[in-house]
DNA sequence: AACAACGCCAACCGCGGGAGA
DNA sequence: CTCTCCCGCGGTTGGCGTTGT
């Protein structure tokens, strides 16, 4: 949105009429405390501004914002310049709306790393996180009125998915432990959007790493098999709205089972840590309240309440388990929301067409998925989910193996996307003298995940 | 056509952490 | 060790455009 035209006569002369870069040596030289002095304009940014900005930036690059402001003769603050070029001025940035490949990764990430906007647009690159917040507090505004969770169900049970990898694998927990100590890094799991620290760790660590991917298994028992008891609805139309739910299926696909042993064998472990500071801020909680039978609810749950919790799951029946589901599935629908998601559904819709009964799920055959997973390809990221999609198909389509207890899991494929970070095989980011982005300090990791677009040397 | 509600966006503010004097 | 400065982050506000009534 262009808001040039808004500008308001503020009580600063316009850059446009003033001399714009006064280069001042008083402006330059003047003592810090000079700030309170000179009398800052607010509001929108003028082009002429917006001009005078970059052109600095573009020569001298990024260090000190209140000697850019000081030298350019801007009479913004230093912080108003940082947030002009980081949010509207900087080369790299994408302009438009978010795609749904976005939107759908920022529910995932969000669902994984709550408000930490600057860690969710280090995956989302031309994006600030400025935008990204906004889209997120637009959608809870949505979310809110329509009474829908803010992340999907499948979303919920994703994290789910993640414990398996825990409990499979003590390094791979250790790592995601370390990784929670130190506040957020950013740590991708495997099991939704395919990072490069899950494919690693997972093949280094556990080559035969029997990868139970609960909530994959439960999002495609939900719609296949288990939505026989969904209550009267029409079950292409529940399919519909399940697949409208769970827009993204996980790609940890290894085995079937049924959706009420899930939770009396206890595979699924309930002891992943809560991603970040336990602040309440944390969306998991505003999924839905505090109905413990709720299992965006439950499965977002610290580990000691989610042990109860299954318990809970443990005795209840599958029907009051497909209830709550049914449930979610019905509720009234965003339109803007969901719809947005509608293509998404229409593509799989063909898992309509297949036959979709629990046993018919099958892992694919080993070695082709892991092996595109593990060498970068040119994929971006945003073809991830048209991967899992076909994935999906191809496991749906896959001979039945149907084994009768959990305890027969098939050894893993640990499937996942092409990493973003290795995706690109060339830089999108222009190089500049100075780095003006701001990887979080964990971006450094070498194992760690790291955005493809922070790698330049220009940090700072 | 007028109005209200909503959506989207840009920008500001306060705070905390890190670095350096 | 303390203080100051700077940076970055997250929360919030306010304005404009769009959509619905």
């Amino acid at each position: 949105m262009n808001r040039v035209k808004s500008e308001s006569s503020w009580e600063m002369p316009d850059p446009d009429q003033t001399d714009l870069p006064s280069h001042d040596d008083d402006s330059v030289k003047a003592p810090p405390r000079r700030k309170a002095d000179v009398q800052l304009k607010k509001g929108p940014w003028t082009p002429s501004e917006d001009a005078v900005l970059e052109a600095y930036v573009k020569k001298h690059g990024v260090r000190n914002w209140n000697v850019v402001q000081k030298e350019t003769g801007l009479l913004r603050c230093g912080k108003s310049c940082r947030l002009r070029w980081s949010n509207h001025l900087r080369p790299d940035l994408k302009k438009g709306t978010f795609t749904k490949e976005e939107k759908n990764l920022i529910i995932r990430l969000h669902h994984r790393m709550g408000n930490k906007w600057a860690q969710m647009a280090a995956y989302l690159p031309g994006r600030t996180d400025n935008e990204i917040k906004n889209y997120w507090n637009t959608r809870v505004k949505k979310c809110l009125r329509m009474n829908t969770p803010e992340h999907p169900p499948n979303i919920c049970m994703e994290a789910s998915n993640e414990d398996q990898h825990e409990s499979a694998d003590s390094n791979f927990s250790e790592k995601l432990a370390n990784d929670l100590l130190h506040e957020n890094g950013p740590y991708v799991p495997d099991f939704t959007w395919g990072s490069s620290i899950g494919v690693q760790e997972s093949l280094s660590n556990a080559p035969q790493l029997p990868d139970i991917s609960f909530s994959n298994l439960l999002a495609l028992n939900f719609t296949s098999k288990n939505y026989d008891f969904i209550g009267q609805a029409n079950q292409e139309n529940v399919l519909k709205e399940s697949e409208i739910l769970f827009p993204v299926l996980n790609p940890t696909i290894n085995g079937t089972f049924d959706g009420s042993h899930a939770f009396s064998n206890g595979n699924f472990s309930t002891s992943r840590p809560i991603t970040g500071p336990s602040k309440m801020e944390l969306p998991s909680f505003q999924c839905v309240a505090s109905d413990p039978n709720n299992w965006c609810t439950y499965l977002s749950t610290s580990a000691m309440q989610r042990s109860s919790y299954a318990d809970l799951c443990v005795q209840s029946s599958a029907v009051a388990a497909s209830a709550k589901f049914e449930s979610i599935c019905m509720a009234p629908r965003d339109s803007g929301q969901l719809e947005e998601l509608l293509p998404e559904a229409q593509a799989l819709s063909s898992l309509e067409n297949q036959q979709l009964s629990v046993g018919s799920l099958s892992p694919p055959s080993v070695g082709t998925p892991c092996d595109a997973m593990v060498e970068p390809t040119g994929l971006d990221l945003f073809e991830r989910d048209t991967n899992l999609y076909a994935l999906i198909d191809s496991c749906l389509s896959a001979p039945p193996l149907c084994p009768a207890s959990p305890d027969e899991f098939q050894p893993a494929i640990i499937l996942s996307a092409p990493n973003p970070a290795f995706g690109s095989t060339e830089p999108t980011v222009p190089q500049y003298e100075q780095g003006y982005f701001s990887p979080h300090p964990e971006d450094s990791r070498t194992d760690a995940f790291s955005p493809w677009y922070t790698m330049p040397a220009v940090y700072q």
